[in-house]
DNA sequence: GGGATAACTCTAG
DNA sequence: TTCCACTAGAGTTATCCC
């Protein structure tokens, strides 16, 4: 999606070839496939929905991202280069002497699971395209579906588009369950600690086994895949290596019904990493690989030790670890003990409306099926995160820390329906809700997160260190065997503002809809990881955050619904509502195209987006203006409580201004290298 | 300066 | 005809407060 904006089919006769997609990745079973066609026909059906325009506004803010890169990428001097190049050496020497070919790991991916599953059940399905899931979304497919270019988590009518002969099964967990048990009790014989990754993939440290049968890994996996075979009928895929990170690449190679064995060596190891594009790598998407090679023209792993110094310079430390890390074909090695989960969530998609009443029924629902799963679990936390998806895609969260653990769906309700209620009104097609920081009580009794523990006690003494040893040792999407016990989660005896629990509710004087009307449209609820409740360790007090620290916000709601705008923030008639205005005696668009404060490129269909990049100027001069005659902002704050989100104009606009991640020239370039799974 | 929190982003299955 | 899910973990930045 290069450019697509503005961009006819006379000027570009292939528009779909730049649509970037996560359908372009190499996957299992798609090698023949006609990669044209299949762009194709998603850009064909997607173009001009509200999903495609968003998918172009995140697009804008990725190239964006990329040419401040360049920008920083061009400002290092030779002399920077040459301490960089030194920082990257360091850092290579150090990831090397941490290497470990002791260990020998499996990883085991069952082919098209579901998909395997269904055929089971259904013989009849065996040789005909087919697919789990529904025409929202498709959860896997089978191999007849994918040299279609059908794949999970492809929306269904496209998948019909592009296969439409496809068969669709609805999902049912209840068998995918089952079959995973049984897989499982073949894998307990080769490693009782072996690490579930999901219902269908797991990690096995064999070292043990080969040593005492005396056999290779590679008859190791041959057996291990017949015997699942034999107890499910189903067949799987292998991968063995010295670290996870690698076997599960290897388990990919020989797709479906297959396997590879990367030799325990260092030269191998090298040799097989050297040309491995880097989209293959556990924890680099989409976003990563386009920047990767747009900014440094890194497209296989090797590259990433050549431009080491590139990566040490513009690069967190971690991140910038981890990328020499994957260049050297290192991973995780060890078994991680015990792992908790730290949060759980419900989230459900609608028909996009501003019915406030309908909102709140969604919300209840949620908030029902959310407690019901934390109460299964036994978990209480208190940590609530609001996520909402609008009409057009675009995606907010609000959270709250709360003082006590909550687990009821009328305690959920009561305090999400106050996050809720901030961001009406709205046009939603997604309410998600999530609890974290649970309490440490796993028999489900919700302890005072106001009292220290002996454990977090002990274990607050090093907590950012600990915790960074651990991120070193796991791979983070682990998550569903062996939870790794997390108890040195950092506190600190700061005493901060809590909300009180009694705060005045606003909720209660809403007409909240009846939600004994079950019949909703919302899908299967389901889980697939085995919950074990966590124990928090965070020992102080919860503070509110609501300040809005989206620049659309104020303009949104000032513009939608100024009055309320006026009466909770105190701000003046005219700031929100009449920002362009203002904003146009010192502000123009350079050709329509360009800012002429700071060379932000925006194209005029990007209506909202100029709307808010102009209020962010008004809102910086603003505080230009303020600053200037220095005043509110040393004012102490007032104790917090859920309007604080609007209880001091200057206290918004100053973060307003700091955290406006959609505002062209002042995102963080760096902020969304995420590593979930580095240490595989 | 550092811990806690909030918001956002990316990734994976 | 239908028009892009759900769950979870983790990293980064910004902000507040001590």
């Amino acid at each position: 999606m290069e450019k697509i904006e503005g961009s006819s089919s006379i000027e570009n006769p292939r528009p779909w070839q730049s649509y970037h997609t996560v359908y372009t990745n190499a996957k299992a079973g798609m090698d023949g496939v006609d990669k044209e066609k299949v762009q194709r026909v998603v850009y064909e059906m997607s173009k001009g929905s509200k999903y495609f325009e968003n998918e172009e506004r995140k697009e804008v803010f990725i190239r964006q991202k990329i040419e401040h890169m360049h920008v920083r990428c061009a400002k290092l001097t030779s002399a920077d280069l040459s301490h960089y190049q030194k920082v990257a050496d360091k850092r290579v020497s150090e990831l090397e002497v941490r290497r470990d070919l002791s260990r020998i790991w499996l990883h085991v991916d069952m082919d098209a699971f579901y998909a395997a599953v269904e055929t089971l059940s259904d013989p009849s399905l065996k040789g005909k395209p087919m697919a789990v899931g529904g025409m929202s979304m498709i959860s896997t497919a089978n191999y007849e579906a994918r040299k279609f270019g059908v794949r999970a988590a492809m929306p269904g009518f496209i998948a019909c588009k592009l296969c439409p002969e496809l068969i669709f099964v609805p999902t049912d967990f209840k068998k995918y369950n089952y079959y995973s048990d049984l897989t499982r009790k073949v894998l307990c014989d080769y490693d009782p600690n072996f690490m579930a990754a999901s219902l269908d993939e797991a990690y096995l440290d064999i070292t043990e086994v080969c040593r005492e049968r005396g056999i290779t890994s590679a008859e190791i996996a041959e057996e291990l895949r017949s015997r699942v075979y034999e107890e499910t009928g189903l067949t799987c895929s292998a991968g063995v290596a010295a670290n996870r990170l690698l076997a599960k690449v290897c388990s990919d190679i020989n797709k479906p019904n297959g396997q590879f064995v990367l030799p325990n060596e260092r030269m191998a190891v090298i040799t097989f990493v050297s040309s491995l594009p880097i989209r293959k790598i556990g924890g680099i998407g989409k976003v990563t690989e386009h920047i990767l090679r747009d900014v440094f023209g890194i497209n296989t792993c090797e590259e990433l030790l050549q431009k080491g110094s590139f990566l040490c310079a513009l690069f967190s430390h971690s991140t910038a670890e981890f990328f020499l890390s994957v260049g050297l074909g290192l991973g995780g090695t060890e078994t991680p003990q015990v792992r908790f989960r730290k949060s759980i969530s419900s989230e459900r998609t609608f028909s996009a409306t501003e019915n406030k009443a309908l909102l709140y029924q969604k919300l209840a629902e949620i908030a029902e099926m959310l407690s019901a799963d934390m109460q299964k679990e036994g978990l209480h936390g208190r940590t609530l995160t609001l996520k909402l998806k609008t009409a057009s895609f675009e995606i907010r969260t609000r959270a709250v820390t709360l003082q006590k653990y909550i687990c009821s769906s009328e305690d959920i309700l009561k305090h999400a329906s106050l996050l809720l209620k901030a961001e009406l009104p709205v046009s939603l097609r997604l309410i998600g809700l999530r609890v974290s920081q649970f309490n440490e009580d796993k028999a489900g009794a919700p302890s005072d997160p106001t009292q220290r523990t002996l454990t977090s006690f002990i274990m607050s003494g090093d907590a950012s260190r600990k915790n960074a040893a651990d991120r070193s040792s796991l791979g983070s999407d682990i998550r569903d065997h062996h939870f790794m016990d997390d108890q040195e989660t950092s506190c600190s005896l700061g005493i901060h503002e809590t909300i009180p629990d009694e705060v005045s509710d606003p909720f209660e004087n809403n007409c909240v809809p009846n939600v004994d009307d079950k019949n909703h449209t919302f899908g299967d609820n389901v889980g697939e990881v085995e919950k074990i409740p966590q124990p928090s360790s965070s020992e102080t007090a919860g503070k509110v955050h609501l300040v809005e620290t989206d620049s659309s916000f104020l303009l949104q709601h000032a513009g939608n619904n100024h009055d309320r705008v006026e009466e909770e923030a105190n701000i003046p008639n005219n700031e929100g509502v009449s920002s362009s205005n203002q904003t146009d005696q010192f502000f123009c668009w350079v050709d329509n195209y360009k800012c002429s404060l700071c060379g932000t490129e925006l194209p005029p269909t990007f209506v909202e987006e100029r709307q808010e990049h102009s209020d962010f100027h008004l809102a910086e001069r603003l505080q230009e203006e303020e600053s200037g005659s220095n005043s509110r902002f040393h004012t102490p704050r007032q104790r917090p409580v859920y309007k604080d989100r609007t209880a001091s104009a200057s206290h918004k606009k100053r973060k307003k201004l700091k955290s406006s991640r959609k505002e062209g020239t002042h995102i963080p370039i760096d902020t969304f290298f995420v590593k979930s799974n580095q240490n595989l």
